[in-house]
RNA sequence: GCCGGCGUGGCUCAGUUGGUUAGAGCGGCGGAUUCAUAACCCGCAGGUCGUUGGUUCAAGUCCAACCGCCGGCACCA
């Protein structure tokens, strides 16, 4: 069944956290796929936003004496311009803070509750404020007693006994674990399904889903009982929905919830599986909703040892003979939007972690685009202006294709195919292996041909425009195929490259679309080098 | 403890339903070359494919046990 349309999420990004590369990474991995249907004349959706109730925010604001909604402010900012930075095209920005989003919340709530898949029960156990949840007396006895056992020596826990709302959750388990079994519901890598699986087998429980507004005020109001708020995650799960206009009013809002839902991908980390393939998908079918296709859950960047980013460890932290780990902002100084996202987009293939430093980074960076397809491209417009005038000669007759240029063609054709490919594999590693094949065909035909010395002579030169021809058409389709990760380079390599107007993937990814005498721009230096003196740090 | 995954040349990894001399990229070394961003091109790394046993005419490729690492879950303290 083709695509008609594409709806891609990311997370809701935690206000009490400045932006880091695991935030990049999510985005840019969104962003990429998003891109890619974009790129494919596919209707496509992207949204992505913050998450900004809840414990931490509510404590965070406090030590800082501002107002909880002046933190979200300033937080919610940087994320923005983190996106902005990275040349995310996300088509909305979320904020659970906004009424458009809270009074979703409301709505669901009342609804399960009048549903009756909400009800009132007694708890009495050990809470932790800061984790904003509650922990079985066994685990608290682990730590000694007294601390959280999540971060003992941050949190401390309380002994609480109070009534609360719960979700019967354990009501849809049977229909939640039939609906990933046939990937109706599909949880990606297939690990995580796994995972997932063997959590429904050991039977689900219900879901506390309120908290006492004694202690926890920065929430949405349970609209049954005053005295609570709505568990974090329950509110912040439904920004999916809210913001393509569910439940709205509105009669276009409502359409346009109609056309978007059910999300085809929620790219998510590893680290919030189960809130997304089972707190979610139970919810929605609770009420009478469409789970989204899909879950996809990357795994984490680690440093150079191995650790994860945390938090509270802070990346860029080096000691302790850990290399230093590239910031956000160091990465993006040092390699530019473009750079950073084709070390994002391509440092993992989604599921398994990946460690990486400052070196990692450059390596990829400098081989696969300041000698790659940078290269390649000035040292082909270099020739092209020297041998054609800046003019593009045209593929010329076909009766003398020998091997080398074939191969050149049929390289780049792969590397398009790909990208057709990418609704059905969201592949982006495909992609960019079939790139690097193509720029790795183009140097080899380059080498077989030497057009630099057929260029010489007045019967070489004929021969010579072909090869040039043919390279530049191959690059032009390559330059196609990575667009998506690479917006800005795209956009001058193609202007470079003879194309003007409006975008066209139909009609752009042919072998031969450009037309004989088109313009050529000057040779771009697209990826400078980057020296091991510009990294930070020895 | 249970479930799942992984363990291939310095690094990162490919290795179809078991079958000729186990591959690629990066780094390193040597060569060629100069159209290009010290780039590109060519050649080199002799790795017992974690260990030990099996199945088979034939096993990184199947089975068992073990070792190590990683996830998830559980239990004890």
């Amino acid at each position: 069944m083709p695509n008609t349309r594409f709806y891609v999420t990311t997370p809701i990004y935690y206000v009490n956290d400045r932006p880091h590369t695991g935030h990049a990474y999510t985005s840019v991995l969104a962003d990429v796929m998003a891109g890619y249907h974009r790129l494919l004349g596919i209707d496509t959706w992207f949204l992505t936003g913050t998450d900004e109730h809840g414990q931490k925010v509510q404590d965070s604001a406090a030590e800082r004496d501002v107002a909880p909604q002046a933190l979200c402010d300033e937080m919610a900012a940087h994320f923005g311009d983190l996106l902005e930075r990275l040349r995310v095209r996300n088509d909305d920005f979320v904020r659970t803070t906004e009424p458009r989003h809270t009074a979703v919340v409301t709505q669901v709530l009342a609804e399960l509750h009048a549903r009756g898949d909400v009800y009132l029960d007694h708890y009495e156990g050990w809470y932790c404020a800061r984790c904003e949840r509650y922990w079985t007396d066994r685990d608290v006895e682990e730590q000694g007693g007294g601390r959280c056992p999540d971060q003992p020596e941050l949190h401390g826990v309380e002994r609480l006994a109070e009534e609360n709302y719960y979700f019967r959750m354990s009501k849809y388990a049977d229909r939640l674990r039939e609906a990933i079994e046939t990937d109706v519901f599909r949880v990606h890598p297939e690990k995580r399904k796994n995972e997932v699986l063997g959590f429904l087998k050991k039977g689900l429980t219900d879901l506390c889903i309120s908290r006492n507004r004694e202690r926890l005020s920065w929430g949405v109001p349970l609209p049954f009982d005053d005295k609570y708020v709505c568990y974090v995650w329950v509110d912040a799960l439904f920004n999916y929905k809210s913001a393509i206009g569910y439940l709205a009013a509105d009669d276009a809002e409502h359409e346009r919830h109609a056309r978007w839902w059910p999300a085809d991908v929620h790219v998510i980390g590893k680290d919030i599986l189960t809130t997304h393939a089972v707190y979610w998908p139970t919810l929605l079918m609770a009420m009478g909703e469409a789970l989204p296709r899909m879950v996809l859950a990357h795994g984490w960047l680690l440093d150079s040892r191995g650790g994860k980013l945390s938090k509270t460890k802070r990346e860029g932290d080096d000691a302790e003979g850990v290399l230093p780990v590239p910031t956000i902002d160091g990465l993006l100084d040092v390699f530019g939007a473009d750079g950073t996202r084709w070390f994002l987009a391509t440092a993992m293939k989604p599921g398994d972690d990946t460690a990486f430093d400052w070196t990692i980074v450059r390596e990829r960076v400098n081989t696969d685009l300041a000698n790659g397809l940078g290269n390649t491209a000035n040292r082909l417009l270099k020739m092209a202006a020297g041998a054609c005038d800046g003019v593009f000669p045209g593929l010329g007759e076909d009766d003398d294709v020998g091997e080398t240029q074939e191969r050149v063609r049929a390289a780049a054709v792969a590397a398009v195919d790909a990208v057709r490919a990418f609704p059905e594999t969201l592949d982006v590693t495909a992609v960019v292996a079939a790139v690097r094949s193509g720029v790795a065909a183009i140097s080899l035909f380059l080498q077989d041909e030497k057009p630099w010395k057929l260029v010489k002579t007045d019967d070489g030169l004929p021969r010579a425009r072909i090869v040039i021809a043919w390279s530049l058409e191959s690059l032009r389709l390559l330059a196609l195929a990575v667009h998506p990760i690479l917006p800005e380079s795209f956009a001058t390599l193609r202007t470079a490259l003879g194309m003007t107007g409006d975008l066209d993937f139909a009609r752009e990814s042919q072998f031969g679309a450009l037309p004989e005498g088109a313009r050529l721009g000057a040779p771009p230096n697209l990826f400078p080098r980057i020296g091991a003196d510009a990294i930070p740090s020895a």
